[in-house]
DNA sequence: CAAAAAAGTTGACACGGGCAACATTCAATT
DNA sequence: AATTGAATGTTGCCCGTGTCAACTTTTTTG
């Protein structure tokens, strides 16, 4: 129908904004197949262009990749930035970033998996840089939790605690970014208790599993029996 | 020249294990362009086969890298398990199995990525039930560890304790397997590091954050300078 | 206003996944 | 030992995709 209106429309020869509507054509199909084996040409159907098009925006499939990946990016940042606005103090606000990053993680699979798989960082090719910087703004938000005090003292973000900050994020992004993926993956669920897994887990993590094991949901392994319960 | 001999030793119309030899060619393809985006028709190139012979073997190309996955966990958890040979004490074991499950991971990245992506559990498809199986051993062999008091203490593997253990294993799993991944994707680096920052990272999870931050080597994040030292 | 650059189009090619039909060998069963 | 059905391999084919090349239509710019 839309087909139809075009044609007789005369719609312009150029698109207007064809990079972008590339972009989100991937993320619509992204979303829906959950997978990123859909093709270029696929992209131009639905932009109502010709299979060639994307080309004049994107080097190669690669690319146009990438360009998603950094919308993910930010995308997450933008969640977790979010989830923090309604938290006064720095451990809550470190907690309110982790449930963000687990569910952003878990409602678009992905997206996910496109931003940390090895799709872009495999062969020669270098990270793009909008997806780098992307990256960094989310690890600038880690930081300032961090040297708020969100582990139980102020840690002020100097040259002489950077070791301290980098180990701390180091273990809180293994920690979420293993949960988000086993999540994702099916290897441990249901994911309806994401919130709740989180949250345990963030906790064992604060404390230590030598001092106190976190409670968890009663939860699914891949491969085992749904819990008795 | 393999080739020409192959042609005069008039080899048998029988490959004799064509399914090995596929998965073993995959194997390697894998491992040298870190990529799973190898065509079937490449395998049976390699295999000194037809194009459509491996089809006799595996439905599609899914199967045939859920059978490259399978391989990987057992290996993997082979690996793991010699690595708890050479110690007594649990704590030190489990430490092993950290160590063994990251080196595991980042010395054949694509593997990794192929055993925990999406590739698999995309889809309608279920995971397979050799990769499944394999999966489940390795999750054994931490509740072992646990069960023995690799956390300080000892938690019988009993129906009672199942909610601990498997909030221990969770949290575990989680950070191996996210570090792992932040290595193998080079989001942060460099992974010669490996096993400093394994162990770093693992004595964090035990101890909690909130007690000790752990020093870890210098790390280089993704898009950052190189540490200055 | 001409000329170059940008954005889109059409056509072509090679390659890979996967179906179908056929050939060869192996293994049972009689 | 002969027959026959199941495994295993082979050849040929179709279709969709990535991507290069050459051409057309706008837009921008000197």
């Amino acid at each position: 129908m839309t087909e139809d209106n075009y044609s007789t429309e005369q719609r312009p020869y150029h698109h207007g904004d064809l990079h972008q509507a590339i972009v989100s054509a991937a993320l619509e199909v992204l979303s829906e197949t959950q997978s990123t084996e859909f093709s270029l040409r696929e992209l131009a159907r639905r932009a109502g262009v010709s299979h060639n098009a994307p080309y004049k925006h994107f080097a190669d499939k690669r690319e146009l990749l990438a360009a998603v990946s950094a919308v993910g990016f930010e995308l997450l940042a933008k969640q977790m930035t979010d989830a923090t606005k309604e938290f006064d103090s720095p451990r809550e606000r470190l907690g309110a970033m982790a449930r963000a990053y687990i569910c952003g993680g878990v409602n678009n699979p992905a997206l996910y998996r496109l931003m940390f798989g090895g799709y872009l960082s495999g062969h020669d090719h270098v990270r793009p840089a909008v997806e780098i910087i992307a990256g960094e703004k989310m690890k600038a938000l880690l930081v300032d939790a961090i040297s708020d005090g969100a582990l139980g003292r102020p840690i002020p973000n100097t040259a002489a605690n950077k070791r301290e900050i980098d180990g701390a994020i180091l273990v809180f992004w293994s920690q979420m970014h293993g949960l988000t993926l086993l999540l994702v993956d099916g290897r441990v669920g249901p994911s309806e208790n994401m919130v709740e897994l989180s949250e345990s887990v963030f906790q064992g993590m604060l404390e230590g599993l030598a001092k106190r094991i976190p409670a968890i949901p009663a939860v699914t392994w891949i491969g085992s029996p749904a819990p008795t319960e």
